[in-house]
DNA sequence: CGATATTGTTAGCAAGAGTAATGAGTCATG
DNA sequence: CATGACTCATTACTCTTGCTAACAATATCG
């Protein structure tokens, strides 16, 4: 082999050191979490934009897709899927007949939590096992790592 | 509405409520990692492996698949493309003919070399607008989210 | 030796995201 | 006030990436 084989501190030295040990985690945690779906549950998009729902209230369309970094099209077919399983309703935005404004039913808002009790389960029982030091870095790295997703 | 909304870290006082918005910012950067890619570059998932051998030197398709937490026939794909590119090598195992090593070529390690400098281009400035101790605090949780995601 | 386990591959499929094109509605400007 | 440009959402299509199931080759153990 060529390269020294540095562990994970050493390589996040640098900016660009953390940058790829970062993005390897996150892409990993992420193939993760979205094969620990359990089945009859949501896709990791449809959480989402639940749980975006559940925090912000009624949300256009476009507006979901610019928070969840997927494009138009995207969000549509999420949206779609979940207006067919009752969790959002679509009304007509009352000042552009172009938009939409997309809510929770109360099917959704009851998802939603009963999500926070068990669609996150197997995430939980993971933080569980974590230090206290450990969770509130982990609190502290999520506004972080959001911040960095919208920037 | 029907639930308040509540802001981050009001969520995040609790195991379920920390999983929740991680899940969600871990799935949303990954989203973003993913579209920010440079065209002609590797995906996700090669570039996770290319990692994987820099750091630790020949490796079983197995052992990356588990590494990688991926199937074995996932990493097959993997392997296949990167050595459609020269990036990487495939030798027997010596004591068992079963099993293969994956190894670097050169090409492969001059890239991952351009990788720290061009491929994380995106995440590494958006790291350079963080204070030093938002940094730290990355770093730390770069930690153990690698831990989480093997568990 | 023969049965079982392990390793990797092939084949086929499904989920999820993207781009391009389209339709409907709004707005600005001549 | 009409028309041309723009915006928002959707439809149609494609690509990537992951999975499971089935299989081939080799190893291991009774």
């Amino acid at each position: 082999m060529l390269m020294k084989h540095p562990n994970v501190s050493q390589q996040t030295r640098t900016d660009a050191g953390l940058a790829a040990v970062l993005r390897v985690a996150v892409g990993r945690l992420a193939r993760r979490l979205r094969a620990q779906r359990p089945d009859a549950s949501l896709s990791l998009g449809q959480g989402a934009v639940l749980f975006a729902l559940a925090r912000h209230g009624q949300l256009t369309p476009g507006a979901l897709a610019d928070h969840e970094k997927v494009q138009p099209p995207s969000m549509t077919r999420i949206i779609a899927a979940l207006e067919e399983r009752g969790l959002v309703r679509r009304m007509k935005h009352p000042d552009d007949r172009r938009q939409q404004l997309v809510e929770l039913t109360e099917e959704g808002v009851q998802l939603v939590r009963a999500d926070q009790r068990r669609r996150e389960a197997w995430l939980t029982q993971r933080l569980r096992e974590l230090t206290p030091e450990e969770k509130a870095t982990l609190r502290k790295a999520a506004e972080i790592l959001e911040r960095l997703s919208q920037s």
